[in-house]
DNA sequence: ATTGCAAGTCTTGCTACGCAAGGTTAGATT
DNA sequence: AATCTAACCTTGCGTAGCAAGACTTGCAAT
């Protein structure tokens, strides 16, 4: 469908961040992380998920930890470093700046 | 900078709808589009907006005329077309959903 | 024991977007 | 004639998200 097509673009360079705000409640692993964000239509399926974990992970920005106490198959448990909160805050600025440009022009075409 | 990165991401998709609301209020050309959407922060170059508006063409998004009438070299006027519009609805409703859900994350980590 | 299933992790190949840099054309100015 | 400038467009690049699928590990059922 469009609305797909149009999701998808939307998507880039803002799920980075909606990750960073979600371990920011605490350490997630993989899947967990994964099955959140598409319920919030956030994602699109694993294929970008995980990508971009190994890219914040070679960026500082998440720190993972390999748990295997639990029961079923050991779960890679991600945690926001120090670097991944100052960009969320950074992020957020841009993101309502933005935002705000993008509200304006759509409120005027109504 | 990192601020800049973050925007040349936020922007992927964002830009062709902006395009079209500039255009909902009246035929515009390719630079008067291009000062404007510098202004407002949503493109960093030409080299955004022309490839753009050939796509948006071939797509039939936009009908573009040219105009040699004035002074000053011809320009190419864009009109929005019924299709155009009609994305531009669907940009709004996908825009507004997906724009909450990120908004409630930011909002919920801080 | 072996088979099968489900949860969990990751890889590959692809498409599309925005960008920097530079090139082209046509009228205006001197 | 030469130059300037507004306006147009092109090329090559980096990078993000996605679909599809491969691999691994524990658990359950037969």
């Amino acid at each position: 469908m469009t609305e797909e097509r149009i999701a998808t673009n939307l998507r880039k360079g803002v799920l980075e961040y909606c990750v960073l705000a979600l371990l920011s409640h605490g350490e997630k692993y993989g899947l967990e992380l994964a099955d959140d964000l598409t319920t919030r239509g956030l994602i699109a399926s694993e294929g970008s998920l995980y990508p971009l974990l190994a890219r914040m992970r070679e960026n500082g920005l998440v720190e993972p930890r390999w748990d295997a106490s639990g029961t079923g198959r050991p779960r890679r448990y991600y945690a926001i470093t120090d670097d991944g909160t100052g960009q969320l805050t950074t992020f957020a600025q841009v993101w309502a700046s933005l935002g705000a440009q993008v509200d304006a022009l759509l409120e005027g075409s109504r």
